[in-house]
DNA sequence: CCTAAAATGAAAACCGTTGTCAAAACTGGC
DNA sequence: GCCAGTTTTGACAACGGTTTTCATTTTAGG
């Protein structure tokens, strides 16, 4: 056997970083808030690189999975993404107009969430927690307009 | 003009209760868990009910603007709803295997989000928290399994 | 009953996403 | 550089949950 290929070891680090997934992180690292793939895609159409769709839905969930960014679903059932600045557990509040975000550590939410699990006999607890609201700049627009 | 039909007052109560909505609300309501549309015409269907999917999924959406039924996502982007039995704010404690439910409040996780939103600025918060484990019974058949 | 308005449901359209598969790119060994 | 085996890529075709369409049925007054 020859072109044996070595992966990663660490949890979720199981594929190579390309050329391509390296450019549809850099692309999405760009951009402040959460983006859907094809938001990444016509963007990098945009700016001229060669990529097709699939390709950027296949290298945002590797990303994902791989823990190097972060995905929601929106109310109509699109993922988004979004490069986090921190690898470590947090939460975002999101814009729900520009979409600007800001990543939240809540300690006291994850002892909440523990808790009340073990209260009801419940085990290997995992939770979601969004916050969404109007920025200072949107609210501002919205009340001059 | 004739026919003239009065509708409900409330927020959200926009639509009259027809027998097809009431009949998915009964049907919801004897589930202890979410289920998704297709769960419910199925299971009414199999019930003998004479309705269609395409009214399955209206009913829902209308029940769900109304408050009368909660609705959220799973991973895969199905839309799933539950008849809580509090028409207040709440959140969840989902069992992952089951879908077995519990409503819980959360004073200080409200407290929190409203706070963590007011710090950067935002307003008009909303949140989304939902948890998520494996439930006791769950557990116990698994280890045995 | 009669009529106007709303609800219903079968089938088609929608749309984000995933599968298919042949071509292109990569990897390590020579 | 060249080769062989493997992975990635991407155009295109499904897929699946949901929504739209539109003709028919039901509802609520009068
Ligand atoms: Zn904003
Ligand atoms: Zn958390
Ligand atoms: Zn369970
Ligand atoms: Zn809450």
């Amino acid at each position: 056997m020859s072109g044996t290929r070595v992966y990663g070891i660490g949890r979720g680090e199981g594929r190579p970083m390309t050329s391509r997934r390296a450019a549809v992180r850099e692309t999405l690292s760009r951009n402040d808030g959460f983006r859907s793939a094809q938001d990444i895609y016509a963007q990098m159409r945009a700016d001229g690189a060669k990529i097709g769709l699939t390709t950027v839905y296949r290298a945002l969930q590797t990303l994902a999975e791989s823990g190097q960014v972060d995905v929601l679903r929106t109310d109509d059932g699109e993922c988004v993404y979004r490069a986090c600045a921190t690898g470590s557990h947090h939460h975002h509040l999101v814009c729900r107009n520009c979409g600007r975000t800001v990543e939240v550590a809540g300690p006291e939410i994850e002892r909440w969430a523990e808790s009340v699990g073990a209260e009801h006999g419940f085990t290997a607890m995992t939770h979601t927690v969004e916050i969404f609201g109007t920025c200072a700049t949107c609210a501002a627009v919205a009340s001059a307009g």
